[in-house]
DNA sequence: CTCCCGATAT
DNA sequence: ATATCAGGAG
C-alpha cells in the first residue's frame, strides 16, 4: 500500500470515491413495497442472503400485506412461512411483535426516530439504519452489517469488532450524505470481490489503498 | 459469551 | 464437514 494516503480519513473517501465507481448503481436488494415490508424483510435477513429472503416475502407479503395483517397472524403459519430463512421461530415472533407495536402504538406506520425503531422486537442499529436511510432517506448512523464489519477492518480503518464502535469510527470519517452509498457499496464490494472465505485480491480495485491486499494465499 | 437455524458454497 | 449469509436477545 502507499504511504501517500497518510490518515484512515482520506484513505476512506478515496475507497468511497472507487466504490461509487465501482458499483454506480447500487441499491437495497431486498424487495418491498412499504417502509413496514422494508422493516420485516430486514429482520428476515439476519444470517441470511436477501436473495432467499426475496424468496419468502411474495407469498409473506401477499397474504399479510401490512402492520396490522401481521399482527394479527397465526405464529405457526407466520413460522412456516419464514422457515428456510433460518432462525425461524424468533424472527417470526419478532415480525409479529415488531407488527404489533406499530399497529398498536405507532399508527401502522414505522416510525422515524431511531429510539422509537429500537423498542421494536429484533431491530437493533443495523436493521433500524436500513429502514431509516431506504425506506425514509434518514442517515441517522452508519449499517454495519457482516460485509461492511469484514471489510472495514480488512481495510484497516477501524480496530474494533463491536459493530457499534466500528459504526461510530465510520461516522467520524465520511460525510453524513455518504453514510448509506458507503454501507451498500462494501456489501456489493464483499459479495462480488471481498468474500469472507476468498478475498480475491487479484481482482480488487482498492488493492492499493488496503493494508491486508495479499495476505490470503 | 451462547443461542437461535435453514440453505448454500467450498 | 464446515463456514457463511444486509443480526439480535438473553
Amino acid at each position: 500500500m502507499s504511504n501517500k494516503w497518510v490518515s484512515k480519513q482520506q484513505r476512506a473517501l478515496e475507497i468511497l470515491i472507487r466504490l461509487k465507481r465501482l458499483y454506480p448503481d447500487a441499491g437495497c436488494t431486498l424487495n418491498y413495497d412499504t417502509p413496514v415490508q422494508l422493516l420485516v424483510a430486514t429482520i428476515l435477513s439476519a444470517q441470511c442472503t436477501d436473495e432467499r429472503v426475496n424468496m419468502v416475502t411474495p407469498e409473506l407479503f401477499r397474504r399479510f400485506p401490512d402492520a396490522g395483517a401481521i399482527a394479527n397472524a397465526d405464529i405457526e403459519v407466520l413460522e412456516n412461512l419464514v422457515r428456510s430463512t433460518g432462525f425461524y421461530r424468533n424472527k417470526a415472533k419478532n415480525i409479529r411483535g415488531a407488527c404489533r407495536m406499530i399497529a398498536n402504538e405507532f399508527g401502522g406506520e414505522v416510525p422515524k426516530q431511531m429510539e422509537k425503531l429500537l423498542k421494536l422486537p429484533g431491530v437493533a442499529r443495523k436493521t433500524a439504519n436500513v429502514v431509516l436511510a431506504n425506506a425514509y432517506g434518514i442517515n441517522q448512523g452508519v449499517t454495519v452489517d457482516t460485509h461492511v464489519k469484514r471489510l472495514t477492518q480488512r481495510l484497516g480503518l477501524t480496530e474494533y469488532t463491536d459493530p457499534i464502535r466500528i459504526e461510530r469510527d465510520l461516522i467520524r470519517m465520511l460525510p453524513q450524505e455518504d453514510w448509506e452509498n458507503w454501507s451498500i457499496r462494501l456489501i456489493y464490494h464483499g459479495r462480488a470481490i471481498c468474500q469472507a472465505r476468498k478475498p480475491n485480491c487479484q481482482d480488487c480495485e482498492l488493492r492499493d489503498l488496503c493494508p491486508t491486499s495479499g495476505n490470503e494465499e
